[in-house]
DNA sequence: AACGATACGGAATTGACGTTCCGTTTGTCA
DNA sequence: TGACAAACGGAACGTCAATTCCGTATCGTT
């Protein structure tokens, strides 16, 4: 890791930095994987050279992104924190995990592909399992949540109505429906035996 | 169309189109569209060219196989009917379609994808409903499925459950506390409020 | 067995990107 | 304001994978 304080972007640096993210955001959200260096240079007003400056490889920019990303989820748990409701608060964290997977398309294939491990700084990780861990105990605790549930499903479930949600179907809030279902397969109350092991 | 009924393939013909579609179907199955069609001719034992001659396009080859696989999920279906207790058909049918969803990585890039419509020949699309519909139906009226669930809601289940399926967890089974949750959720009995229209 | 018609193999072609390179421009600091 | 480092732009390069092409081999028929 390199520990030298390297000194402040220039100006100019600093502005298309933010210009190259924000670009590459929007094409990569919209087009996945297959979003180009080339368009997303177009998008930004800068040329491809600038943004290899800021991003050594194509791959590094697509990290970033995700990294973003999982800070959103981790930001939208914390939010869920202060929810009076501990089952308003974690549903509502889940539906928000949900949607800002459901918003990107180049975020879902990271997290709906089983390809090596996701590219999440390992403490960002370690803060996503905390407040998600809390967040699934508080619930649990106030027994309103079933009690079979571990923090690993959690992943699954939210990549799950994520995906989903990313299938247009007439109505863009079908996704919603799908979310409400498993929803109401998570209450306390709606479990019908333990889960399998 | 054609309507001209075209002479048989010659016996090599045949047996290269079956190799081929045996190996497309592995190499897709595992590596998703990343796979290459002189993977594919090689573990078909043919030269690509033959690949070519059978399937014009890469595309062309991932639909048939894509056929093939909805084929398998109305064959699914088809054998729910079967079942004596409509609760069990319908949720079985569910689950087998998603373990097939889940078990082709092609497959579940197709499906999990919104980019254009799905490549289903329209009479296979409509039979695919009609069997899922009957399903759903059944296990309504049986009182067992929450009844303001609705035919399109099932590509949009299915699918998170496939898909979900695909993150290998340490345990492979993972996904099937997914599935259980889901249909608890999707019990008459489980539902806490009547579905987002 | 001989002759098309079919089908085959795989080298060569093509096109599409990611990435590199280098001459030019711009910001910063004295 | 002049000098120098930092940053820029975008043409050019290299790689990789889909697709084409055509000389050769095989099948089915007479």
């Amino acid at each position: 890791m390199d520990t030298l304080a390297r000194r402040p972007l220039r100006a100019d640096a600093r502005r298309n930095r933010e210009r190259v993210l924000k670009a590459a955001q929007v094409a990569f959200a919209e087009r996945g994987h297959d979003a180009q260096m080339d368009d997303v240079a177009r998008r930004a007003g800068v040329g491809v050279g600038t943004v290899y400056r800021h991003f050594p490889t194509k791959e590094a920019l697509v990290e970033a992104l995700a990294t973003d990303r999982f800070e959103r989820i981790l930001a939208a748990g914390r939010e869920a924190l202060e929810a009076p409701d501990p089952w308003d608060g974690f549903t509502g964290a889940l539906m928000a995990g949900a949607e800002l997977t459901a918003s990107d398309r180049s975020f879902s294939e990271i997290v709906g592909e089983l390809t090596g491990p996701m590219p999440v700084p390992e403490p960002l990780l370690k803060e996503l399992y905390d407040v998600y861990g809390e967040l699934m105990r508080r619930a649990q605790t106030a027994g309103q949540l079933r009690s079979d549930l571990v923090l690993d499903d959690i992943p699954m479930i939210m990549c799950g109505i994520g995906i989903g949600a990313r299938k247009t179907h007439e109505c863009p809030q079908a996704w919603r429906r799908h979310a409400a279902i498993l929803i109401d397969g998570l209450r306390a109350s709606g479990a019908s035996a333990p889960l399998p092991s």
